[in-house]
DNA sequence: TGTTAGACTGAAAGTGCTTTCAGAAAAATT
DNA sequence: AATTTTTCTGAAAGCACTTTCAGTCTAACA
């Protein structure tokens, strides 16, 4: 059994310094202001005990607790998680730490909005994907919690947009281009989670639309929409794809979804791209291992952003509101 | 421009109701041993003022964080992500925070494994697929920070450990099993970082040791080391398929390098399982969506092991460390 | 009616740091 | 040499809780 030494406090290398606590907190804290001498003796001191302040009393002290948190739906899909890696990039280059509150209900994401902003245990938040009630977002903002939105917004808090009318628009373009006549249409169009967003709506709106000024029609027979779970998805791949005259090309709301949809096709015989056109959405690292066509939105990137926006709020609070509208772009693999 | 007004104290709350503070404590955290009239008095004055006590406050005063931190490679590939979704699971039901400390180079884990124990920021540390020294695994020990390594061990901390020798047998026996005579193996052998982990050599030798046993062999030839990523791993496997006389089948050390062997046989227009046969490692979510057969290691559930463990052993220190092997599952698919 | 056990409650100490303020010492100026 | 300025340092307040300890009040008991 290893001794339990208790690990040194302040006072510990004052002592062992002869000088004050204070003295240790400014050579640690504003160096330039305390002799080099005594400086010299302090930090040897300190490096002998392994002297390390004690986060917490840190924080009570100087009120910034130099975390930051994400509030994300729990993270099962992997544009969450690439989301994820982007914020997790930008902050461990500025020195903070990520908390993550998974959320996977209602009321999860009530206890959250309402007791975080209290606790005042992060210094700033970032909420992925998850749609707020004005009264949440007032909470946040009046609170004086430093929040940017991604996928949502509030005139009051900072966002992150991604234009899925335009991802629709994209796809639309780019399958009318390569001739296609009959097309298909598969996504999570209605989860039944209300706390969650609904991009997926505005997607497909964004295709019909398009196609619908090029004199082409997405068919309601031809629009499936299924939740997001590989099997589920899978299933309606099978229904759309054994249709009497099954599309020749199909729009599949996101990235994994259109894995579906490859897989259903593979099955049944069907040749990509010969004889099926597939367009995923989000442009998740997998995509590109699949050759999969599809339209990126710069997951990793908006992830960035919504910390740097977030930081550089921390650090100037009177900094202005920012709205940010992400650009989409269609790449073009080898499924279309 | 919203009152910023600022977030009540627990000496709001007693001024409020009359009371001492000690007695608003004693409400929240021992309500029976306070008169129920009382009770209510402060409990209305709690809901009036909105007070939520700070945490990093009671931190203190506690001398527990609820918070456990998971240190972990940069997460870029799926399966560390699944395995924190497995600690985050476990997590979210016990009410303890997550925190993320990615690590992407020595210095920064030197870093962190230094300064994390002594700064007492959180109450347990689960360690994910990297190598500690003796003396930081001491460290830890010794500065009473509960941990749990993933895929490593050391005798003063919990471990849970994959068996990756026993990885290479299942594929191999399956691949002999399906009359495979020629064979080739793709992985990243020697991961230039020295903090990580190298699983992958112990799922070759595993690989090699059964199809020796087999009479069968596995020559240099066929072996190939590459990085990670999908531009290489696709490089690696271009040229292994393109040897005058190809092997029938492929064991690829992940998923995610199965999946660029996928691409270049696709390319190749080599048919998989009938040309070729393809096994993974990991069983990742994608794994399902595109039919590879691979081996299960179960990921999400070595997360909430790990997280399980470790939150018992902060509920009661006495417990004893442990030490579990994970078993291991071949999970046939279409790719063989 | 006097006692006493039991139930509540408040004062105060503890938690480990930062930062302000004022004073002491040293250095610079006249 | 006297005065002013500058540089350093220590004391102490503050941060917002929990918890122990001792004391008060009530109610029950003799």
């Amino acid at each position: 059994m290893p001794t339990q030494k208790k690990s040194p406090t302040i006072y510990d290398v004052a002592k062992l310094s002869g000088v004050s606590i204070s003295t240790i907190s400014r050579v640690l804290n504003a160096p330039d202001k305390v002799n080099s001498e005594t400086h010299k003796r302090v930090m040897n001191a300190i490096d002998q005990l392994g002297f390390i302040p004690r986060a917490e009393a840190r924080a009570r002290a100087l009120s910034k607790t130099n975390r930051i948190g994400v509030l994300t739906p729990f993270f099962t899909a992997p544009s969450f998680v690439q989301r994820l890696r982007g914020v997790a990039s930008a902050l461990s280059k500025a020195n903070y730490e990520l908390v993550i509150y998974p959320v996977d209900s209602m009321d999860h994401l009530q206890g959250y909005i309402s007791s975080i902003p209290l606790m005042r245990n992060i210094d700033g938040l970032i909420v992925m994907s998850l749609s707020l009630s004005d009264q949440d977002a007032q909470r946040l903002s009046n609170n004086g919690m430093e929040t940017v939105l991604i996928e949502y917004s509030h005139p009051q808090l900072n966002s992150i947009l991604i234009d899925d009318l335009r991802g629709g628009h994209l796809v639309a373009e780019h399958l009318i281009s390569k001739g296609h006549k009959s097309f298909g249409f598969l996504g999570d169009i209605e989860p039944p989670e209300r706390f969650t967003i609904h991009p997926v709506k505005s997607r497909l709106m964004g295709f019909t639309q398009r196609l619908g000024e090029a004199g082409l029609s997405l068919p309601d027979s031809h629009i499936f929409s299924c939740p997001y779970t590989q099997e589920e998805t899978k299933q309606a791949a099978d229904k759309l794809l054994g249709l009497p005259k099954p599309p020749t090309a199909i729009f599949a709301a996101s990235d994994m979804q259109a894995l579906s949809v490859m897989k259903a096709a593979r099955q049944m015989n069907i040749r990509v791209p010969n004889d099926l056109a597939i367009v995923g959405f989000d442009d998740i690292d997998v995509a590109e291992h699949v050759d999969l066509t599809t339209v990126r939105q710069h997951l990793d990137e908006s992830g960035r952003l919504a910390a740097e926006i977030l930081l550089s709020r921390i650090g100037e609070s009177n900094r202005p509101l920012q709205h940010i509208n992400l650009r989409l772009q269609l790449i073009e693999r080898m499924t279309t």
